[in-house]
DNA sequence: GCGACAG
DNA sequence: ATCTTGTCGC
């Protein structure tokens, strides 16, 4: 996990288009990850009326999925929501928290996208392909791409297609609710990406990686 | 030009 | 993301 030597952070959208187009051929769509033993979640909060943004890690043990190490980074926000841009926003905060841990994960789930982006680099695609992590982009709502409707039962998915490439799945979650949005982040291939993310399932929605991290960094 | 649009 | 009470359903 190299978490030095990371790119000073940009200013503008046209500056942040570039390095998108520059990091989409660093991201790898295969399996290139060890044997799993942590899984750390990321998400981001915000407080003081946005202008903080706060970053919360949390790893767990796997397949066990019990909570091992967590760490939280506050810093002041820099970037603007804008829909394609996410990463710009929440990445400097999630490298801070990263940077405490003791533990390197052997994988990362993060709230949002991987490659199911306009320029197939979502927040866990540019996250991964920055800290040299396998990660996968675990998304509540869709960015882009088109799907037929997912059946009811946990586990079932259907594919996400982007101008004729499958750029991820939509997965069930858990029975008869809203489905999360899967995609490659880095080092990883889709499928191995959905067994892992149902192995981080328990009887909630959320992977438990996000669920804690959402918990940790909404303090 | 119009609508969509991760968190 | 965040603001927020009750309420519907398993």
């Amino acid at each position: 996990m190299n978490l030095d030597s990371i790119p000073a952070w940009v200013k503008t959208v046209e500056e942040a288009k570039k390095i998108q187009e520059e990091l989409r051929f660093k991201v790898i769509q295969e399996d290139r990850l060890s044997e799993v033993n942590y899984v750390a979640g990321v998400d981001v909060g915000f407080k003081n009326n946005y202008t903080i943004t706060q970053a919360a890690v949390a790893v767990l043990n796997y397949p066990e999925l019990t909570l091992v190490e967590q760490a939280l980074a506050t810093i002041p926000t820099t970037f603007p929501y804008i829909p394609g841009f996410l990463s710009f926003r929440e990445i400097p905060a999630i490298i801070e928290a990263l940077k405490q841990l003791t533990i390197t994960p052997d994988l990362i789930l993060c709230d949002g996208q991987g490659i199911a982006h306009p320029r197939r680099l979502g927040i866990a695609s540019h996250l991964g392909v920055l800290i040299d992590v396998p990660t996968i982009g675990v998304a509540k709502s869709i960015l882009i791409g088109k799907h037929q409707e997912v059946p009811p039962e946990k586990g079932s998915w259907t594919p996400l297609i982007d101008r004729g490439e499958t750029i991820g799945v939509v997965l069930r979650s858990r029975f008869n609710v809203k489905p999360i949005y899967i995609s490659i982040g880095h080092k990883i291939s889709l499928n191995t990406a959905i067994n892992y993310v149902m192995g981080c399932l328990t009887k909630y929605r959320l992977p438990e990686t996000t669920r804690w991290a959402d918990r940790l960094a909404s303090i």
